[in-house]
DNA sequence: ACCCTTGTTGATAATGATTGTCAAAACCCT
DNA sequence: AGGGTTTTGACAATCATTATCAACAAGGGT
């Protein structure tokens, strides 16, 4: 039988009122900044059950990191600067049903996709062409 | 100075004779398997100036391993089977011009793309769904 | 309200991929 | 061929994540 506890909660709680994608780790820093004793451990397992339940989206940082957000908001992908790291949101309604059929079309379900955009931003690639 | 080896010839030619993304570590087995004496942390390396060349392109797996593909001129996606690994190569022309026009909107140049869907296929939705 | 079963927690050890180290070997230019 | 420099590779170090397991707490039954 599943159980609420205060620390489910407080995992929930932080990841929604987070802007944006969190990492395991830094959430469980956010939850220690604001006083609460929680352990590491039980931050990773409540993301996963989030994420398992339907409740949070997790993707992979460029640097292998697992990150999290609440599955409230619309889904976005990320336009990342493959220089610098800046990151911008992008909406993808187009994209979101293209995977949908895709996978659909060959029979596959429950379909997670991954999709990104690494470039160069503008100012890197003013600082690209300068360093020509 | 950038030097020719033997040993980032043979990353090159495995990736490229590789259908499909590869692990760092799957690679290297598969260049240990040929008789190669090749060491880990090269192929690690030689991938990793693969990428930042372009000749390479690398995405984060479900579970967080960096894979790595050859970067062919017309590519293709991917739908993989996150339970047995089936790959199913799918065509995606309006991603394509998706991805293209987003990274101009937001000033970035260069755009590369990375889509891929993770989902269960038809016979392992199969066997999800008798399991429970 | 109390106990009892069982899911949950959390400190820490273990894992596994990736990166750093550095002496020895390989490469390239002259 | 010789020399300066990059590259290699065995191994140690690092970092995120997962497993371990004894102590704990949630919730149902009484």
């Amino acid at each position: 039988m599943k159980r609420n506890t205060w620390q489910r909660e407080a995992v929930r709680e932080a990841l929604s009122s987070t802007e944006g994608f969190v990492s395991a780790q830094g959430l469980h820093m956010t939850l220690h900044g604001a006083g609460s004793p929680i352990g590491l451990a039980t931050v990773y397992r409540a993301l996963a059950d989030l994420a398992s339940e339907g409740d949070a989206d997790s993707l992979q940082s460029p640097d292998g990191e697992s990150l999290y957000r609440a599955c409230t908001t619309g889904h976005h992908h990320h336009l990342i600067c493959r220089n610098c790291g800046l990151t911008v949101e992008i909406e993808a309604d187009a994209v979101e049903q293209w995977a949908k059929t895709a996978a659909a079309a060959h029979g596959f379900t429950q379909a997670q996709h991954v999709v990104d955009v690494f470039g160069l931003c503008e100012n890197c690639t003013r600082a690209a062409a300068a360093a020509e």
